[in-house]
DNA sequence: CAGTTTGTTCAGTATAAATTGAACATCATG
DNA sequence: CATGATGTTCAATTTATACTGAACAAACTG
């Protein structure tokens, strides 16, 4: 055992920490997750600090990106003035949290832009405009399409 | 008109670039995707790397990524030796070779990860064993459900 | 086959992002 | 209200990743 780490949380965490790559997350993130889903009891920011081995800031902003999501949960324990975490495990409310506030701020802006290139189009009138409109049809198709998907993505994951 | 590319152009672009940034690529990969999607005609290499001001070695590596998971197609043109790229406009085609190229094999290492976990556990003969075990199914509960999700997506998006 | 065109590779460098740690704010408590 | 405990913020630094450009390989051309 090093560094505080059974081999087996080493294990369970480092799973975490691909998933958090995968998600363009800090690796701190995924650490952070990893521990306290391993955890069998509620965790504060000192004991992950502590036994991840990480800094002071970058354990307060990971717990604030998983609280941001709903990834984790505040759990109140009587005379202690620090918070503790634990992990959620219901992928329906980490899925639907993630979704909303890292993927749909993006879907959305992707939106916006569609409109100012249609807008940009008006003005075009080119020789190509024809096969530029389609493209652009096309673009907001996928979008749609993305923006439809979502949800049922969420449902289908959720279970 | 700055560059040699029209605004137009530009705002094409940078929402693909937005999307590679979304979906963990080089940013350069975004700006030929895009650059091939707005233009009417195949472009060539060095097209590319002309009107997109980057270097031949982030040109090459790329069209090779985009390649890779079919999102661009390869035009032979007679007469000339250069290879020539459009972009592909099917989105099923893209989404499935962008599946099975860059989310399938996290899927699966995080498959075999999971089962390390499951040895690891078995010598590890704990107080908090119930209560682990629990979390390792839940974790293959996961995984499962990404896998089966993934496809369902597909079918989903491609339409 | 010498010269040219085309594309790839990769060591070095530049860039963006995460992490650190110290300064700061907040607040409970004696 | 001074002290200590807890958590946040942010400038400086480290780290990871993408990009550059020169060297190289391959293949065509005259």
């Amino acid at each position: 055992m090093v560094n505080g780490l059974s081999e087996l949380e080493r294990e369970v965490i480092e799973l975490f920490v691909r998933m958090a790559d995968v998600l363009n997350l800090p690796r701190s993130v995924g650490e952070i997750y990893g521990l306290l889903f391993v955890s069998s009891d509620p965790l504060c920011l000192d004991d992950c600090r502590i036994r991840l081995d990480i800094s002071k800031g970058s354990t307060s902003q990971g717990l604030k990106i998983l609280r941001s999501f709903g990834a984790i949960r505040t759990v109140y324990i009587p005379g202690d003035r620090k918070d503790y975490y634990v992990a959620e495990t219901s992928l329906r409310k980490i899925a639907s949290g993630f979704a909303s506030e890292q993927i749909r701020p993006h879907v959305d802006s992707g939106k916006e832009r569609i409109e100012r290139i249609r807008e940009l189009m008006e003005r075009h009138g080119n020789e190509d405009r024809e096969t530029l409109e389609e493209k652009i049809d096309l673009l907001e198709n996928w979008q749609k399409r993305a923006g439809k998907a979502l949800p049922l993505i969420l449902k289908l994951i959720g279970g």
